[in-house]
DNA sequence: GTATTCTTGTTGCAATTGCAACTAATATTT
DNA sequence: AAATATTAGTTGCAATTGCAACAAGAATAC
């Protein structure tokens, strides 16, 4: 990107001085906030990582979408009109920095430093999310499991540029990801093995084998 | 939303006399830009609409995206490393807003208020943006067709406030929105009709029968 | 350091789905 | 106004997939 804005210097530099942005712990299981009520809120996961849930009208409750560290979220970014009622959980011990959308309009009292980069900084992390948005509906579109494995394992490899890769979740966090059935994945997994498409070296790391 | 930017009034003003911005009128079927070279660029959907194709390294192409009336698009949006070759196609005669990513650091020399009012209303286009994206990974994660369906009907009956609502597109459109085969769709499309769950009152109108 | 929870790995089976291959009906171009 | 392209609608069939129900290993919590 074009500014040299760092969120990770940035969440490490200094505990927010701005009256408008907050700096929160969360415990694990902790609420950390819903998307209930339209307060224009969003949130970055400075460290840890949360769950956005949604509890349906039968109360069996579905994981929508899963944030890790310097994520963004909030209920600006879901303007869904739904009945059911969507809340943030912390997966562990979280450090979450929440503020308004109206940082963008109006300047905070002190005219902070904190605020100012903030500002600077966010339309990369908003691009980033677009951004694996669209690779994660990429992937989604595919119509077979096959498919979905190797188009993402290709994107792994190309990222780390080499043909060995490891996984950035768990194989059960991947089957969500892919939104495909676990059993049927590991199935899957196990053809590539045999038909010699990959290799597997360690529970989620992956070596593809051109041809 | 907060602030009283319209995109609507905004293409409506002025052919954008800002330096930095251009605004270009495209036939159906030119190509408006491609996701090849990093330029940072960004393009909005002021008339008309347009698709991102890729073509994979065996020369088939397929709809990354499609793009509507005051859609964001650009390569900036895109950073997935991958071979293949990305274009945008106008679909119909459009009209496209084209900037670099650099209007949010750099004011124009004429410190217009085209450029001006841009910035204020990004951050609404990227929002919408980040919230239909998300939608489109809901549907696509349900497991079976028949969940896509009335998961998608819901929201377009409770966007519109009436059991009664009209697809945004083609039924042929609806298939790939949702990643899955056209036929199947259509099969089980008739079976919600049979069962009761569904009217079709026209190509694509439809009403939900609630139970 | 034991218990509990989470993750991986596997399989049979039934249900769902994609594919291919059509026809008919609309739209759009020329 | 005719020709072409796009969309809707169907169906048989084979392949893929989800589901259920396990066992065993690894990690985490207490």
């Amino acid at each position: 990107m074009k500014n040299n804005f760092n969120i990770e210097e940035f969440s490490n530099k200094l505990v927010s001085s701005c009256e408008k942005i907050q700096q929160k712990n969360f415990e694990k299981n902790e609420i950390i906030t819903t998307y209930i009520v339209n307060r224009n809120q969003i949130c970055i996961v400075l460290e840890g990582s949360a769950d956005l849930i949604r509890y349906d009208f039968n109360g069996n409750q579905m994981v929508v979408e899963k944030f890790k560290q310097y994520d963004i979220f909030g209920e600006v970014f879901y303007k869904i009109n739904t009945n059911n009622e969507l809340f943030v959980i912390a997966k562990e011990k979280s450090k979450i920095l929440i503020f308004n959308y109206d940082i963008f309009e109006k300047k905070c009292k002190k005219n902070c430093k904190f605020h100012e980069e903030l500002l600077i900084g966010l339309p990369n992390l908003v691009i980033s999310k677009v951004s694996s948005l669209t690779l994660r509906i990429e992937l989604l579109s595919k119509k077979t499991i096959r498919d979905k494995l190797i188009s993402y394992f290709k994107i792994l490899s190309e990222n780390s540029f080499s043909k060995t890769f490891t996984l950035p979740f768990s194989l059960t966090n991947l089957a969500d990801y892919l939104g495909i059935d676990r059993s049927a994945m590991m199935r899957e997994i196990k053809s590539l093995k045999e038909e010699g498409f990959i290799k597997k070296l360690d529970k989620n790391k992956f070596t593809l084998l051109s041809q």
